[in-house]
DNA sequence: AGCTATTTATAACG
DNA sequence: TCGTTATAAATAGCT
């Protein structure tokens, strides 16, 4: 229903998913109410959109927790378990993430060089090749931090002379009107024996495109 | 939509609203189903008729339940409690570890170079000095192992050397009682060709104290 | 259940 | 995000 028709499936641009999202969203809700409204159903509707943004509709009715209510009935009439089975998932999740974790504790005192006293030397192998790996990566970036800096030092150093060419200038031969009080002091042009932190921040390209 | 207007109000009719709720709520259905697949979203609906019976959506996604995973998120999102004390508690553990997770796994991908395009210069270096610490550690270690492993290598050959020279005198001087059968071959006197894997595990202590 | 006349929802576009 | 509009889809009233 639209300009045009539209197969059910994922929706790739994600501008158009969201927005279709969106409308479809509300769409679901009016419907939600309305047979909610008009049929005396009960009902119980979330949802999350793919950003993780939560919508609901729940049908209200006099006790405390309609949602509660319903999800009881859920239990009843599907056979399935909502509130042990929550805790069996909790339990299960939880010993899950704990053994991600633990080897992910062992993986990183490794590459620190921790509890190494146990391993051979296949096992040894393996890491040093990781912290070499990771070594020169690191450094690469430190290079290109690095040069960012100094050509960022330069491009300042050279903007500075401008500006002290310039204001030279207008002392010289112009009047003192532009120049605001305390802030202008003759023969101020040092270059740059101030460390590079107090003067600016390197420009830094900080690419959150990602997550 | 239909052949004429209604308004948003209960149907009167029970046969007319049994119908309409009957054709609703597959459209309603439809529509969930529709939204999951088009937009990835993540949905829960759960419907009972003014008679009781129930319908349900509940879009599809790895985990075991997946409504519980909904509502899991539902409870935080809305800040409403679903679960009693008993699950809060295993919650707050699980997003605790959680958070402990994701530390790791983001220090541990630094260490790899992993995700390092937006650190600045004062953060990599820290990541850096963990490297090389690390990397001289496990270096030391290794030359601990090679170390033990020539002590080994040259203890056992001095065994193998005293042997031989032990089976030799025998196969002089004394009766071939204490030789089994098949097991003693003549000049079978060679120090060390074989691999040193083959012959001993080197003798390394196995300290597992932690844990 | 089907069948349409209509109303609604919404895809594409601005 | 919001509004408009052409068109697809849902469905109210009937059978």
């Amino acid at each position: 229903m639209g300009r045009g028709k539209i197969e059910i499936k994922r929706i790739e641009n994600p501008t158009n998913r969201q927005v279709t999202y969106s409308k479809r969203r509300s769409g679901i809700l009016k419907k939600a109410r309305e047979i909610h409204v008009l049929c005396e159903a009960q009902i119980a509707l979330v949802i999350f959109s793919s950003t993780g943004k939560m919508s609901e509709y729940i049908s209200p009715s006099p006790g405390p927790s309609t949602l509660i209510g319903i999800l009881d009935k859920y239990q009843k009439s599907s056979g399935k378990k909502l509130w042990d089975a929550k805790h069996e998932y909790l339990s299960s999740e939880l010993d899950r993430i704990k053994k991600e974790n633990d080897s992910m504790q062992i993986e990183l005192r490794h590459l620190k060089g921790e509890d190494i006293t146990s391993l051979n030397a296949k096992e040894l192998i393996p890491i040093e090749e990781a912290l070499l790996n990771g070594l020169s990566k690191v450094r690469d970036k430190k290079t290109d931090v690095w040069r960012m800096m100094k050509k960022n030092t330069a491009l300042l150093e050279e903007e500075n002379k401008r500006l002290s060419y310039h204001l030279h200038s207008l002392e010289i031969g112009g009047t003192d009107r532009d120049m605001e009080n305390g802030y202008h002091q003759k023969g101020r042009d040092y270059p740059s024996q101030m460390p590079f932190t107090f003067r600016v921040q390197p420009i830094q390209p900080n690419l959150q495109a990602n997550k």
